[in-house]
DNA sequence: AACAAGAATGATAATGATTCTCAAAGATAG
DNA sequence: CTATCTTTGAGAATCATTATCATTCTTGTT
């Protein structure tokens, strides 16, 4: 529970480190982030947010998520269809599995398949900067 | 060498197989993407195709790749910033590697990686419908 | 060859997500 | 308290893509 406190106090730092300013708006939408569980797009970080402070902009939220993704502290998901969806960056490193039905998002971490990469790019002279690995899934039937 | 022949075969009967026509700007499409070795853009696929036959239209070549990707002759990738990029689909299945420096794409296979990614969605409960892997990666430097 | 019925076309408008612009409001240091 | 610098919200601008629509092509049929 106090999980929340201590990403709004990474996310804080982030914008401190960033020079810019700590602002009511900033901090509604960092409340936001926390708070979520799931990876919500921008237009719903700003409907949340709005309930906390009825003064943040769609704007403000971008620009908020763009400082913050730069510092490293929230990942910027480019899922098939729609647009970018966030979530705050968290210890481990993890892929995504994402319900083609639901447009659910299920999280996963597999070394091997991390080391596999590696591998595989280093044979090809290259080493790996990021990547992103995505499983569209459907929920697999009970029958049979 | 036939073998852009072969692919354009391929492409035009998937499109009179969707019951469209195979016009003259839909056929310097098809020449195009057969002859493309790399990833190109839609922007791009409508300078080469205007070299073939100057009265294709953008809207024309989107429409069409549209098709092609729906028969699944096409492939539509959405690499991390710019537009979407195509290729004709090839026998094999592959993920890409893409160089963060100069933009090239290079294509690679992995069962292992294949078969994990299976196993994974399977302990969650799930089966895979398709998946994107893509490796951002930047050239070894030659040095040590 | 002439024709009617559908399909395809190019130009351009519309869309949706995101970024930019800019004048006004807010914070900060002296 | 003031001069300066930052942030803000609203709306314009952008970019890739899709939709609209009047006009042009095809195609099958006489």
């Amino acid at each position: 529970m106090g999980e929340d406190i201590e990403k709004t106090e990474k996310m804080t730092a982030a914008l401190k480190k960033a020079g810019i300013r700590v602002t009511r708006q900033r901090i509604a939408l960092l409340a936001v982030l926390a708070d979520a569980d799931d990876h919500p797009d921008a237009e719903e970080l700003h409907q949340r947010a709005k309930v906390l402070e009825p003064s943040v902009s769609l704007a403000t939220v971008y620009r908020t998520l763009s400082v913050l993704e730069h510092e490293g502290v929230v990942h910027r998901h480019a899922f098939e269809g729609g647009g970018a969806r966030f979530e705050t960056t968290h210890e481990a490193h993890h892929d995504h599995i994402l319900d083609v039905d639901t447009g659910e998002v299920v999280e996963f971490q597999s070394d091997k398949i991390e080391q596999l990469q590696e591998e595989i790019a280093r044979e090809l002279g290259y080493e790996v900067v990021h990547h992103r690995l995505e499983l569209y899934c459907r929920k697999k039937t009970k029958k049979r």
